[in-house]
DNA sequence: TTTTGATTTTGGTCTAGACCAGAATAGCAC
DNA sequence: GTGCTATTCTGGTCTAGACCAAAATCAAAA
């Protein structure tokens, strides 16, 4: 278990302040030096504090020590612009494509809808002071939202179905899991093929219960911390 | 990019049909043999699929495909032997060590008390049909619930709070990330050093807002799924 | 049949390299 | 100083092994 001595190595070094946040760390071959081990070895201690959050790689440029993540509240209606001002970000967003396409299986099954019902797709790409964090993927029947593309929806969907069709956003369904990056959603994230992600999903409606939109969003782990306070109503007998 | 071809193979195996839950793969030898690669390229694949929760490994054992994940909803009161039951499977729990301790810096933290209060700590191990998913640590303040220990803590804390003490738990606060499994955790949990977890503290209160108790939970990734459902009621203003 | 002890298999971990393509850098021309 | 190009560096990926301890299996004894 040398690449858990390794790990803890690393970690110290982050600890005691020798490599502070949003730094790179050395070459992995400058570590794995230090560390009297090979690369191989080296990269399964990384991997671990990767996986812990306390580091994470961009691809083909090294390992980088991981700033504090933001505070991302799913059972919130605050936008991610909101979301990121509260925790001392400064976010940016970058429209990565929006056009009209067949809803997929996946997202039929979102949208509960029949599979290639028309719906507008927007891709973006957001930012934490200028670090890509989340790819996000958001589909819309084009029927309930006629003419959506017309209107700003780099910074904020959520802010044109409110202003523009007077349907504020107030309900969401969400899901949360472990997955991985892959293709161009990893190049946008500068992240290597095959990182960790967070896959939140949501299906969003406004007041009246109407349905919005659904999003799946890939998160970099490090960047992002969920929390929440949920009251409870329902009370359940147990088993 | 072999591992990425290497990683669909597998893949295809489980949705082929050839593979099915809990069944145990090929061990690495014969896999890496079958796609004409070295282990280590292998494992390469294997660990990305198990990011997306596909497949896990027991320690030593080899790994395993995994079955459909267990969903868990933060914001709910129900206890873990509810949820695991509504998604169709036996849940167990077992009590690992219960004993009167003094709040470490993390767990002062989430409780709001100053460091070394006296809490109980207990430590559960919970299985679903026999599968170990989640290690939970749950800290109590002794103060609030004296005399805790005599009670059956094995299944449901909560069931204890509201039945012996009049303490019906009403309100939650909780965050989730990704960490790492490490020690007697990994091991209870038959996971290798070092697999990835999901982590979810939480902060529990009863209906009057008195504080509860938190708790440390460490999941298996690919045995949950978080999912739930929020009606918001603040609004507030875009940036 | 059950238990126990011996043997084999397997995953966990590690070594010591290698090649390639993209990123970073240095150097040169404008 | 700016822009471009050649070179170097570095991470991404892969090979072909190795050793060890735990798990699994098998065989013998109770």
């Amino acid at each position: 278990m040398q690449y858990i001595t390794i790990k803890e190595g690393v970690a110290s070094l982050i600890d005691r302040g020798e490599l502070t946040a949003n730094k790179k760390l050395p070459t992995e071959r400058a570590l794995a030096e230090q560390f009297q081990t090979t690369r191989v070895t080296l990269r399964e201690a990384l991997t671990t504090l990767e996986a812990e959050g306390k580091i994470h790689r961009e691809d083909r440029r090294g390992w980088f020590v991981s700033p504090p993540s933001m505070i991302y509240d799913p059972t919130s209606t605050n936008n991610f612009n909101v979301m990121a001002s509260k925790c001392g970000f400064v976010p940016s967003s970058k429209l990565i494509q929006a056009k009209q396409v067949g809803a997929s299986q996946e997202v039929a099954e979102l949208l509960n809808v029949p599979v290639d019902t028309q719906v507008y797709r927007i891709d973006r790409l957001r930012m934490l002071d200028d670090r890509p964090v989340v790819v996000t993927f958001n589909y819309v029947i084009m029927e309930n939202f006629p003419g959506l593309l017309e209107h700003d929806i780099e910074s904020s969907l959520t802010d044109v179905y409110r202003d523009q069709y007077q349907k504020p956003y107030a309900k969401t369904h969400f899901q949360i899991k472990t997955s991985s990056l892959l293709g161009e959603t990893a190049q946008l994230l500068r992240a290597s093929t095959g990182s960790p992600a967070m896959l939140v999903q949501r299906v969003n409606y406004c007041a009246e219960g109407v349905l919005l939109d659904c999003d799946i969003e890939f998160w970099r782990p490090h960047a992002i911390k969920i929390e929440s306070t949920a009251s409870v109503i329902t009370t359940t007998k147990n088993n």
